[in-house]
DNA sequence: ATAAAAACCGACCGACCATTCGGTTGGGTT
DNA sequence: AACCCAACCGAATGGTCGGTCGGTTTTTAT
């Protein structure tokens, strides 16, 4: 692996698990075996570091939103959506580092003042609230879901999964226990 | 107002804001005229003094949550859960920098390490999940609300609430327009 | 009135941090 | 062989931060 991929790697991690502020440099370039110089030759200063990892986690979701997305042939609405609810707890469990990071303030807060950093966010988000918002579309049109307004339903699911995550991640209670719960939550929240 | 609640009361605004690591103690210096060493004479360190801030903070909800509390008589179940979902979302808005600090990375990380910082996490967890569950234990003596579990229900219901407050903070999508779409989630989710 | 205690002050310190810069290396081109 | 340039290095730098310390002022108790 190049030495650029192996800072961003690592970068995604220390970013993801001690924040912006919390990620020394210095350290970054310890466990990349990278000096700084180097560091910085790549990347114009820690802001644009981020960028670049925050592209990369961009780049990562979208990919795995897309495999999700084919391969649903014959399923009603109603399952496709229960699908998407269970594909996002799978990715917060397998790109554990890369979902962290969007739970963090950082981003959002660069957001205010960074156009490029806002258009990832709104990629991301988008990608997977299109996932929710398709499914419930099909649900309605195949009569397997009721609902009023399809991409606000999309939001209101997606606040519910996304807040069960993070009280997984923050260890406030075991979300494991939760699944059962959480599944049948949603299919009433869809008027199944 | 003595120094002492002075420098809480800047430094539960600034730990909301810019968080642990983004609140410099020369800049609580200023914001409150008090220098530095009378900062630390009162708080031994800065994460006693957050520990201070977040102690405040639980002792704050805790009290809103009892006035909620009573004067609550003659509704139905699923009324008194509809209250308690308007009255966070009121909370969010009025406690702003109470709720926000709840928000952030740092008090999970440090309750990790640290009992005290547990135990209030914990207290204001609990009062919050139980304002839920008791609406939900009536509504389910009296017929308003059909639920399996009433406290992984008040959990995924809280999840939810809290993500769409998330959501606003962080303006990824103006979360004012979703309270429709979420009273009607809440009552679906409840088997109203 | 007086002494003890608590609150308060701000210059100072060492550690750490992001970033810079002068210099080395090695593969590719002419 | 001569040149180029991107990748790489790590010591040095200037600034910031949490925390200390010796001292003064204010409050409290007797």
């Amino acid at each position: 692996m190049s030495k650029r991929n192996a800072i961003l790697a690592v970068a995604t991690r220390l970013f993801s698990q001690n924040g912006f502020q919390g990620t020394a440099m210095a350290e970054l370039s310890t466990l990349t075996g990278a000096a700084t110089g180097t560091i910085f030759h790549h990347f114009k200063n820690k802001e644009d570091l981020f960028l670049q990892v925050l592209k990369d986690v961009k780049e990562t979701l979208i990919e795995k939103l897309d495999q999700e997305q084919t391969g649903n042939g014959d399923r009603d609405g109603m399952a496709a959506v229960m699908d998407g609810v269970g594909f996002y707890l799978h990715l917060a469990g397998s790109l554990e580092d890369q979902v962290l990071i969007l739970h963090r303030h950082f981003p959002y807060q660069m957001a205010e003042t960074c156009a490029e950093c806002r258009d990832h966010l709104e990629a991301i988000y988008n990608g997977l609230l299109d996932i929710f918002e398709r499914g419930i579309r099909r649900g309605l049109a195949d009569g397997s879901i009721h609902v009023e307004d399809p991409r606000k339903t999309a939001m209101v699911l997606f606040a519910m999964v996304d807040g069960i995550v993070r009280l997984h991640t923050y260890r406030v209670y075991d979300a494991g226990t939760l699944y059962d719960s959480l599944m049948a939550a949603c299919r009433r929240l869809l008027g199944g």
